[in-house]
DNA sequence: CACATGATCGCCT
DNA sequence: GGCGATCATGTGG
């Protein structure tokens, strides 16, 4: 259970001139978001250090309407209460009884919506599926619940910054692991880097 | 390549 | 009490 990042992952954000993405940004329809996500890297900071990676897979999750989604219905509880944060605070959940999930939370407070990140490339030179899935991109950058509901805006260790790529050929696909989830289970709320050798469960492209 | 399975436990009904 | 926004490993073709 670490709950360190891999060191693998350091990286400088002022050495590639990035900068974090603004309020606004995270406040926009929640596809929106997770398809312009995809490039942005997602950081840790641990002992002074900052450790990061590219995002390239996301899912949207909209919200009441949504039947995937955890706050689907109005759903309120303590464990999904950050969705109702205002976008740009971090959601994450236990899964399978081993697996973390992280969510960045989408527009306006009161309005539960999110995008999970689903797999990450790190720096040049780490392993190319480090990061290929939900709970491995928690794992690798040590991003466990005791996250969940912190701001990624202003002085926290969790943050999103973004150096203006996007990919090249970004796809979109129905989601992951929600056949429960009646009619919106084939809703293309899945962004993917098509050329990114991360991204989890490649061959539906 | 396509399933199938086990691990393991918080969450919600 | 049942199941999940997963992953690694194993089997068979």
């Amino acid at each position: 259970m670490a709950h360190f990042p891999d060191a693998r992952l350091l990286f400088d954000p002022e050495a590639h001139a990035m900068k974090e993405l603004p309020r606004a940004f995270f406040l926009q329809a929640t596809a929106s978001v997770a398809r312009h996500l995809l490039g942005a890297w997602l950081a840790r900071r641990f002992e002074g250090n900052w450790y990061g990676a590219r995002i390239v897979e996301t899912e949207a999750y909209l919200g009441v309407r949504d039947r995937a989604a955890h706050s689907w219905n109005g759903r309120r509880t303590a464990r999904v209460e950050p969705m109702f944060r205002a976008g740009g605070h971090l959601y994450v959940y236990f899964v399978y009884g081993m697996h973390h999930c992280a969510n960045v939370v989408t527009r306006r407070e009161g309005c539960p919506e999110a995008v999970l990140l689903r797999a990450a490339e790190g720096p040049e030179g780490t392993p190319p599926k480090l990061l290929s899935g939900p709970g491995k991109l928690c794992a690798a950058l040590g991003i466990s619940s005791a996250f969940s509901g912190v701001d990624l805006l202003g002085k926290g260790d969790v943050r999103i910054f973004s150096n203006g790529r996007a990919p090249r050929h970004t796809k979109a696909g129905p989601r992951i692991g929600i056949d429960y989830a009646g009619e919106a289970r084939e809703w293309p709320l899945r962004f993917y880097d098509a050329d990114s050798p991360a991204v989890s469960r490649r061959s539906g492209a």
